[in-house]
DNA sequence: ACTATTTACTTCAACATTCAAGTACTTTCG
DNA sequence: CGAAAGTACTTGAATGTTGAAGTAAATAGT
C-alpha cells in the first residue's frame, strides 16, 4: 500500500510557503501569548475562555461546551477554569435540570476583565496580522484557511456556515 | 498613550479569518505530531532536530545553531538531543577548536532514520496543507506568511532571501 | 424498582517545557 | 601571566499539559 512511484516532493514555492508557515505557527502564539501575559496577565487559554463565556447567552456555558470552544479537552479546561474562579473571575454550579453538567458563568469582575483586555488584544492581533496584510490578502488568508480547516477538522467551529468557496 | 478613539475592531471578514486562523494554528501542529509519532515514532520537535542535522554540511551543526533553526532554547533542545543520542541517531562531541562549543552529527542510523520519515512527513503537509489549495492560493500563502513573519520577527531564518514582495 | 451502561466532569500521576542557577571553556584587560 | 568577564551548554526545580482512573448523575434495560 505504499505509493509506488517516489513522492511527491514540495516545488521550491511550496517548500518556502511551508517553511514560512511552520515559522509562523511557532511565533504567533507566543507573540500573543506574552502580549496578554504582560498587559493583563492572562495566557491565551485563559483569554479565550472568558471571550467564550463572554459571548454566550447569559455569559454561561457548559464546560464541554467550551472545551469544545476552545479545542481542549475537559481536564486542561477544569484546572484553568479553577484558577479563574479561584482569581473570582467565574463561577462554577451545576446545571439544575441535570447534575452531570457543570455551568461556568462569568463574573461581573469577569466581565470587566475581558471587557478591559479585549481592545489591547483585538489591537495586537491587528499589528501582528491584518496591518502587514493588503485587503485582498486578508480575504485570501480567510479563504486558504478555511480551506486547510475543512481537511484538518469538516466539523470545525469555524465551519458552520457552510462558506467554503470552491474556487479561489 | 492609550488610542483616544475606540479600538478598530475586526470587520466580519478579518474576524472570520482570525477564528480560522487560530482553529489552523491549533490543529495542524497537533496533526504532523500525530502522523510523525504515529508512522515513525518521532515528534515535530525531533523531527526538526534530524531534518536540521541533515542539510548541514558534514550533517553536522553546533548546539546553538540549531536551537535557532528549531525556534527553541538550548535547555529543550539539550534534552531532545539527548534522547536522540541514546537512540543513535546524533552524536555529540566538543569542537576541538572552541571547547565551549557542542557539535552534534547525524550518525549513519540518524540518516538512514530520517530518509526513511521524511517522505510520510512530506505527504501529509501535502494532503493537510497544499493539496486543498489551488497553485494560486499556494503561492498567495507564501507571500501572506512573509509578511507576517516580517513583523513577527524580521531576522528569522526563512526571510533571508530578502523576497518580501511589496505588491500583493 | 433495581442494576448496568453511558455521560460529564474531576483528580491524580507521568511527562514535557520553561526559567534560573551551575559548569566548563575562552577571551579580554590590567 | 593572572584575574575578571563573557560565551556555550547542561542540570535541576517549578509549572503546565496530557492520559488514565475515579466519582457522580442520568438513561436504558429487565
Amino acid at each position: 500500500m505504499e505509493q509506488p512511484e517516489e513522492p511527491r516532493w514540495l516545488n521550491s514555492d511550496e517548500r518556502e510557503a511551508w517553511l514560512t508557515l511552520v515559522g509562523v505557527m511557532m511565533k504567533l502564539p507566543s507573540a500573543l501569548d506574552a502580549q496578554l501575559r504582560r498587559d493583563a496577565g492572562l495566557s491565551h487559554f485563559e483569554y479565550m475562555v472568558l471571550a467564550g463565556l463572554s459571548e454566550a447567552p447569559d455569559r454561561t456555558r457548559r464546560m464541554s461546551d467550551l472545551a469544545g470552544f476552545t479545542e481542549s479537552g475537559l481536564p486542561r479546561l477544569s484546572q484553568v477554569v479553577s484558577r479563574l474562579e479561584k482569581r473570582g473571575w467565574v463561577r462554577r454550579s451545576p446545571d439544575p435540570t441535570d447534575g452531570r453538567i457543570t455551568l461556568a458563568a462569568l463574573t461581573d469582575d469577569g466581565w470587566a476583565k475581558i471587557v478591559g483586555t479585549a481592545p489591547g488584544h483585538v489591537q495586537a492581533v491587528r499589528t501582528l496580522v491584518f496591518d502587514p496584510l493588503t485587503k485582498a490578502q486578508s480575504r485570501q488568508l480567510g479563504s486558504i484557511g478555511k480551506r486547510i480547516l475543512s481537511v484538518l477538522d469538516p466539523d470545525d467551529y469555524c465551519l458552520r456556515s457552510a462558506d467554503v468557496e470552491p474556487g479561489a
